[in-house]
DNA sequence: GTCTATATCAAGATAGAC
DNA sequence: GTCTATCTTGATATAGAC
C-alpha cells in the first residue's frame, strides 16, 4: 500500500515538473512554436518517456490549460468565502487584476485563437470543457449581479462581458507595455485595468 | 515600351491575386497553419512560381501586412482630409470601427503576438516597419490632441492608449460573439465600441 | 515565369531493449 | 517507466526542363 502510493506521489511529481514545463513554454512561445523536444529536454527525461505520461502534444497543452483554470477557479472560490461581502464588481476586477499578474509573471499558457489541432482537440476535452464552464459559471454570476447592482453596464450582454474579461488573460497590451520597458508591472496593471473597466475615454 | 509595361501589369495583378490569397488565409487560420501549398493551390499556380515572387513565406505574410496597413492609412488620410474638421476622438472612434469591420469580415491578417519566426522576420522588414510607424504617428496625433481636449482619459498613457487601439484589429471577442451567433456584425461592433471607449463599468 | 519532381529538414510519435 | 534509436509525415524550399 505504502510503495504504491509512493510511487504514485514520485509519478505526481513528475507529470508536475512536467505541466511547469509546458506552461512555461506555452506562456514564452505559444503552443505552435513550443516543440516536445523542449519540453523534454527542459524536464530532463527522454521524449519517449514523456508519451508515457501525456498521449500527446495537444494532451499536454490541455493539462496546462487544466491546472492555470483550476488555479482560477482556487482563487475564485476564495474570494467568494473569504471575501463574501466584497461587491461583485470589485470580484470581477480582482479576478481581471489576478488574470494579468498570471500573464506578466510569464504563467500563463496562451493558446492560438485561431483554427489549430488545438482547439479541435480542446473542444473534446472534458475536464478541459468543465473547467471553461465552471469558471464561466461562477463569473457569470457575479456579471448579472454586478448588472443587476448597477455596477458593469447593463446594456452590456453578459457573454460579451464574460469573453472580455477572458480575454485579458491574452491582451497583448501587457506584453508591449512591458517590452516598452517604461513602467512597472503593477503600473501596467493599473493601466490596462483602466482601460478594461473605464475604457479609453475620459469619465 | 507598351510591352514591358503590360507584362509588369500582369505580374502585378497575380501578385495582387498572391497577396490577396494569403490575406484570407491569415484572417482564417493564422501564419502557422497556413501552408504555401495551400496558397499556390489558391491562386492556381505551382509552389515553385510562388517562390518566384515571394523569396520565403514569411515574405508572403509580410506582403499581406502591408497591404492591411496601407488600407489603413488610405482610410486614415481620408477621414484627415475629407472629415477634417472631426473631433479626433471620433477620428479615432472612427479607426477601431474600420478595423473591427475588416476584421468581422474575414479581412484582418492575424500574426502571432508570441514569438515566432513570423515575428523576428517582420522586426526587420523595413516596409513593414514603416508602415506601422506611418499608422503610430498619424493616431498618435489624434491621441495626444483627444487627450489635451479631454476626451480621451488623460491618465493613460498616449502609448498605451495606441497599443490598445491596436490589440482591436486581433481582439478574440469579436470571433467569440460572432460564433455566438446571437448578434449581427453591426450589433457586435457596437458592443466592442462601447467596451473599447466606455469599459465594462456602468457610466 | 511556369511547371513537375525532388531535396531537405524539423517535429510528432513509436519500437524495443532494459 | 525510462532510455536510445528510428519511423513517418508534412511542409519549406529548390533543381532543372520548357
Amino acid at each position: 500500500m505504502v510503495r504504491v502510493s509512493f510511487r504514485q506521489q514520485v509519478l505526481q511529481v513528475r507529470e508536475d515538473a512536467i505541466i511547469s514545463a509546458v506552461n512555461r513554454l506555452l506562456a514564452g512561445k505559444g503552443f505552435e512554436a513550443m516543440t516536445v523536444d523542449e519540453v523534454a529536454a527542459d524536464v530532463g527525461i527522454a521524449k519517449a518517456s514523456l508519451y508515457k505520461h501525456f498521449a500527446s502534444k495537444e494532451e499536454l497543452a490541455a493539462a496546462a490549460m487544466v491546472r492555470v483554470l483550476d488555479h482560477a477557479l482556487a482563487f475564485i472560490d476564495q474570494r467568494a468565502t473569504v471575501h463574501a461581502q466584497t461587491a461583485p464588481f470589485d470580484q470581477l476586477k480582482a479576478v481581471a487584476r489576478w488574470t494579468m499578474e498570471v500573464q506578466l509573471a510569464g504563467e500563463m499558457p496562451s493558446l492560438p485563437s485561431q483554427s489549430s489541432s488545438l482547439r479541435t482537440a480542446l473542444m473534446q476535452h472534458r475536464v478541459y470543457l468543465d473547467r471553461v464552464m465552471s469558471v464561466s459559471d461562477r463569473l457569470g454570476a457575479w456579471i448579472v449581479a454586478a448588472q443587476a447592482a448597477g455596477t458593469v453596464n447593463p446594456s452590456l450582454p453578459a457573454e460579451a462581458v464574460l469573453y472580455t474579461l477572458f480575454a485579458r488573460a491574452c491582451d497583448p497590451v501587457l506584453g508591449l507595455l512591458k517590452a516598452g520597458g517604461h513602467y512597472t508591472d503593477e503600473k501596467i496593471i493599473e493601466i490596462v485595468m483602466t482601460t478594461c473597466f473605464d475604457g479609453l475615454g475620459a469619465r
